[in-house]
DNA sequence: CAAGATTGAGGTTTCAATCTTT
DNA sequence: AAAGATTGAAACCTCAATCTTG
């Protein structure tokens, strides 16, 4: 009786790495046409967009800033700096906490709210056009799941 | 007689929304890990892991300037620094072109081509255990799969 | 005059140190 | 002591202008 065939190393190095590598360039390309059309459509940086659309989601439309600073994937102190542009511009507003004193929020003005309100809906356009269109319902959905995996797996955890 | 059924935004924007954020946190989250696996283990920054690969990877280990700094993205000053910088490093050198005097070529010297030879082995460990004990091989090639149509629709043409 | 590469200026982000509050 | 936020210094990248070569 032979033992069980064990087929370790199925998916080869080559493999790993140039669907890995795919991935790259396909998020590249697609970040480099994003940003453009941000540009174009509502005259901000991408970083103000995300940042922006995560508190137009976000009940209340304010967020702490460490808080935020991590969802978008900032530094401390660069986000500091970038809700100071922020500011200056009148799309946002620090609000100082009630309960801790510590803590700052942001929070969208009027002009940031119909900003980003605007801005999001040209973008969902975009994204019809350049992913969905290009994709299809079924693969965008699979898209989603399978880095949803990678998230939750490997993101950091948003108490 | 009806006419045909027409399911026009079967998809709704919230769902496209959604799954393309996913993309952008997955993305995100594993770019992190990556980069700080990359610093961790060859000491360099992510930029210089990319461009040293594509080179090694490269039949002659070396590319036109303005060729590999479209490959990895960069604008042409940029790039000219980043090479600056991996020169004085070691890992890289400037090689005149015999037939057009204006290019300049990038080659990995003898440290690079260790340097990225000996990170790519531990990158490779990295990606396996980050990403295809994570997906599985099934999820994997489908991610490259549908990776691969949004690089090939949107992407520049690397000529 | 177009293409490749470099340079200097300017803007954005990170890093480390600091201050305040818990 | 730890966490939130800010600051100044340094690093990096982009942009526009420049130089050289085709």
């Amino acid at each position: 009786v032979r033992g069980p065939i064990r087929r370790l190393r199925v998916v080869n190095d080559e493999e790993v790495i140039t669907n890995w590598g795919l991935v790259i360039e396909g998020f590249a390309a697609l970040s480099e046409l994003m940003e453009a059309d941000v540009q174009r459509t509502t005259g901000m940086p991408l970083p103000w967009f995300g940042a922006l659309l995560r508190l137009y989601r976000t009940p209340g439309h304010r967020i702490a800033m460490s808080k935020l600073a991590r969802v978008v994937n900032f530094t401390s102190g660069g986000f500091t700096k970038l809700v100071d542009r922020m500011t200056e511009a009148g799309l946002v507003e620090r609000v100082a906490s009630d309960s801790d004193r510590r803590v700052t929020y942001v929070a969208l003005t009027e002009a940031g709210r119909h900003a980003i309100a605007d801005g999001l809906e040209l973008h969902i356009e975009f994204l019809r056009q350049t992913v969905l269109d290009v994709l299809g319902e079924e693969r965008l959905r699979e898209l989603g799941a399978t880095m949803r995996l990678l998230r939750d797996v490997h993101g950091p955890d948003f108490d």
